[in-house]
DNA sequence: TCAGTACTCTTAACGCCGTTAAGTAAGTGA
DNA sequence: TCACTTACTTAACGGCGTTAAGAGTACTGA
């Protein structure tokens, strides 16, 4: 009876269904705008039909994040091909704001709302995504301080990985929330430009 | 004959209970746990009476922002008084961050949280300094470029503000969001001593 | 003094929300 | 055939922001 195995198949695939669904509609409406019914009706099945796949809203959001971030544990790995500390850590905070814009509504959802619930089983578990993101960055801050490429000042790994973190996480979180007001009174400069900008300024006043 | 005047006092008086009642429980609880009907419930009234104050719960919240704001304004003007431009772009730069930490919930209304109905608000200051802290920051940056104290890749005053702007909002959004984990796998410096290795960072970066 | 009116607040309700409980129809295995 | 499982639906609960309608009180002018 090979029809089980069909089911499973099938069974899968609504899974993945209400996935991708609810991905697109978080991305381009927003996590709370997006109720479980209105998920549902795009699918054409009843809300709660869903249940039977998650546990609740935020297990749905959340796996939806856990994908996500496995797309930035991968560009980082792909980073960290270059042989250059210094260009590494570069280009691991290009890779890290392109992560952001192009998951933003993952983005917010790990590192821009108080964590409560959603956080509190995650963090319990182990491969906390943004645990490995910070360990990934501190690695490479380490090396070039253990090569000796920064200033006296900044021979603590942790601070300044924690200080390259808020410039990163600054330019992409306000990029995020600022996307929608657009023509305002602030003279946006290109995110490319502000990128580049940054990166310079930290680089700058972090290297020897 | 002066009754109408107490009642008019009396109802101004009600208005500011609410709106410290509802500040407080923003602050406490987070914005999206705080009902109106809870809010109401703790001062003893019905819900639908804030509706007589405020046309609704943007417009509550909103007016507690602006408030908020208005202490930055404060503290940016009490700034100025520093004479020195670069000394006053750190001073400027640190006294952001306190009022994020002093005033979490609404800095995460306005600067953490897209849905631009709650952040108009905050950009309708459009280009007054005692009104727009985004002006004020760039028109000391702009003092410090005509004074050449930055570098030639540093002289367009809007990047460097946004520059500066990722940096202290990135510190003051990462804190604030963090702040609920507390003892996570991440061995976080004292916010001080982030602070000012970002400061230095970034007058580092841009300074001649 | 007293009807009329304005003001302040309440109750009831609408249509959403996330989520649970109960039921149904189809498919499975003996 | 028939009990059982699976995959789904409808109905409902309590809570949300908000609106509509009404109650009670205080003020007004004759």
């Amino acid at each position: 009876m090979g029809s089980a195995q069909r089911r499973q198949r099938e069974k899968e695939s609504l899974r993945e269904k209400i996935l991708a669904t609810a991905r697109e509609m978080f991305a381009s409406e927003g996590v709370e705008a997006v109720s479980m019914r209105k998920i549902a009706g795009r699918i054409e099945y009843s809300a709660t039909a869903i249940y039977q796949y998650f546990p609740d809203k935020d297990a749905l959001l959340r796996e939806i994040c856990e994908r996500d971030f496995a797309a930035l544990a991968e560009a980082a790995v792909r980073v960290a091909r270059e042989p250059d500390p210094l260009a590494r850590l570069r280009k691991l905070g290009r890779a890290y704001v392109e992560f952001a814009l192009e998951h933003p509504s993952s983005y917010r959802l790990m590192f821009m709302t108080p964590k409560g619930a959603s956080q509190k089983a995650s963090l319990e578990g182990h491969g906390v995504p943004e645990r490995d993101a910070y360990a990934m960055l501190r690695s490479v801050v380490q090396q070039c301080i253990d090569e000796g490429r920064f200033r006296p000042g900044s021979s603590d790994a942790d601070l300044v990985a924690q200080t390259l973190w808020a410039g990163v996480h600054g330019l992409s979180s306000l990029a995020i929330v600022m996307s929608e007001v657009g023509e305002g009174p602030i003279r946006w400069r290109p995110i490319k430009t502000r990128l580049n900008h940054l990166l310079d300024t930290l680089m700058h006043g972090i290297a020897r």
